[in-house]
DNA sequence: TATGAATGAGCGTTCATTCAT
DNA sequence: CATGAATGAACGCTCATTCAT
């Protein structure tokens, strides 16, 4: 991760996953801005907020992270690696089969909206409030996810997989699909992740219109 | 509308539509916050950013409108009732085929979504930035659509019109689908709006897993 | 001055002399930072210690001046104008002789160092501190008034009229004789401006080592 | 040195010269110091900034030296001891003629003003930083170098020596003349300093009006 | 209708300093 | 000797809002 250089020493980072906190101070911030960027968005959260939420004095942040546009940054780069991460270990494990791929993506996908359903939204949210040079540096990953359901489902209409008329509507409506997940799902609920990537990799099928 | 007695005399308002201007003082107002709101978010908005781009001062803001707050509650309540009445009217068009009625709720949204794209989103995005006051007043209005669809969708599962095996996963990817498009359509693109709708409705339908 | 089109209406200002103010407001922080500046540098002055010292709120001190650096820009680009303007006048009204034009410059100057004696201490001290864009904008100016100086000197060297043997150094020892002035001039002293204009004149032609 | 209880075991300090440094904690400090207020002046410099310059940790300026302030004082304090017994040298070595004792003076502050060129002008410019308790401790040694130039300006005016009808006036410029020089001489450009003591010698006497 | 002038609160950030280790 | 981690106060500046005109 391009950040991780940025890193004080006792932090360690891996592209498959987020930030492994050692000590309070660093992870305190970051869990207390994960938080409230999500509950209030970026601009409707100020760094004393999170301070307080963290339980540390304003300065402290600033010890540990050089900016609050920092602080937004790395979060939506760590999750966005995480993110694309995920996808690319689901689809290794599956053969070239359209239908055997999309099932993978989806599940993916959801597992990922259910198990970083926080940073899943802020992701969405405040993307537009990353400064040009932090956006920039994350396009092309985004650019590289989407690319990915487009492979499979083009490719799975080029073969008759899919027999659906508009194949650029359907991952659309696919991604908005399992995308929306992050909003409504709530952890505590009835619903298991299992019976979740089910429903939504039998809608994502149908989207396709798929035929066994 | 509840905030119809802070209008200044000269603007009519209704509950079918928009404010319909006299005078270009309130108009620009609403106008630039229309547009900055949905560029920027509310809390990325100055009032000195609206002000300026109404080609107004600061305090002409502030004859029009009590507060920034109320610009932004206004413009979502306005935009909500808009969608609202549009569902209304277009299912009091159809019969009580499930089938018809969500072609027609969809058709409804898909318009909507395109023809008042940006509020569409802000309504999406700004929503959690409404005082509770507000937002309270509209929460009904936004279950009352929620429920439109559910009825719908229910009552075609109930029949076997739809044969999709959790209804309201269903509902919840079809609007989520709908949506999307607010994000992402071009008003200057190739699609068109009667295609668009088209597309949308077919993939309603798949999700619904519609058997003609 | 180039930042003229900066001012609001109501203020006026011309090349020969400080902003003529109308109305409180403007002039209230413009004198109050004047002389804090002068007290404590620029870096040692806070923006609310010019706004209490003006009688005003912070952020009325914004209404009129974009930051403290244009504060201290417009102190000292007026200041330099005025000096330079000064200057000129001066020598326009005498003819060639080194002499003539030496008495003329030691004049303009020292009435200058007493009459701004504040300005003439921040100019000196706070140069620093301007912004790159402002210090080039007024780096010319600077050099015009030294050149004024060396002219002098070097042409009255040139015609024997002064037997410096260093005319460069002469010219330094007479500018900081001169400048000197404002750092330890009392307006309440003893010593009035014309004295003290016949005494540095007569320091100034030794240095130059004029003969009569 | 009054600060002399402060200095921990391994530096040396007499009130003749400037500290001895032993090992390089406390000298890169001192350095770093003495180079960025140069630079930026007291107020514009922040202990970070020395630090990071000296190749040190914050907590280790610490360690040195208890206060931004003190370490301010402690330069101004040594350089001023420093240039007050380089006149006191210089004068114990010449009889009791004024212009030989003004050569002398001269000499000795030319000297000062290019060998120890930083510390002059941080003397100079960030005087009236020092906290009152710093500055009162060195304002009679100040002042008695003032004294120094007055006796002898004073003693040789008695005489008929020089023939400057404002002594004071004379020494005011003289010194200003001379102090100058730290604000102009470029240690790598071409005029040595021998040469330069002469020049300022001879602008010296003529300004004193002295007569063969 | 509309404005210019002003305000108090809060913003993101940096400051000099402290202290346990 | 020296550091990493933390703090409270203050910094320059912008905010939504007010009010006399």
């Amino acid at each position: 991760m391009s950040t991780a250089s940025d890193l004080p020493p006792g932090a360690v980072h891996t592209r498959a996953g987020p930030v492994i906190p050692r000590g309070g101070g660093r992870d305190a911030i970051t869990g207390a801005a994960r938080e409230i960027f999500a509950e209030r968005g970026y601009h409707g959260t100020s760094i004393r907020d999170i301070a307080k939420r963290a339980g540390l004095s304003l300065s402290a942040m600033y010890y540990w992270h050089p900016s609050k546009q920092h602080l937004l940054a790395a979060l939506i780069e760590e999750s966005t690696y995480d993110y694309f991460h995920r996808c690319d270990e689901a689809l290794r494990e599956v053969g070239d089969d359209p239908a055997d791929r999309l099932r993978a993506l989806v599940r993916a996908t959801v597992e990922y909206r259910v198990q970083r359903r926080i940073e899943s939204n802020i992701g969405a949210q405040e993307w537009r409030n990353l400064e040009p040079d932090n956006r920039e540096r994350l396009a092309g990953l985004r650019r590289s996810a989407t690319q990915l359901w487009a492979d499979i489902i083009d490719d799975g209409a080029a073969r008759g997989t899919f027999r659906c008329a508009h194949p650029e509507d359907a991952r659309r409506s696919i991604v908005a699909a399992c995308n929306a997940i992050a909003q409504w799902y709530e952890p505590a609920g009835e619903i298991g992740l299992p019976d979740l990537v089910e429903r939504y990799t039998e809608i994502a099928l149908r989207i396709a219109d798929h035929r066994g």
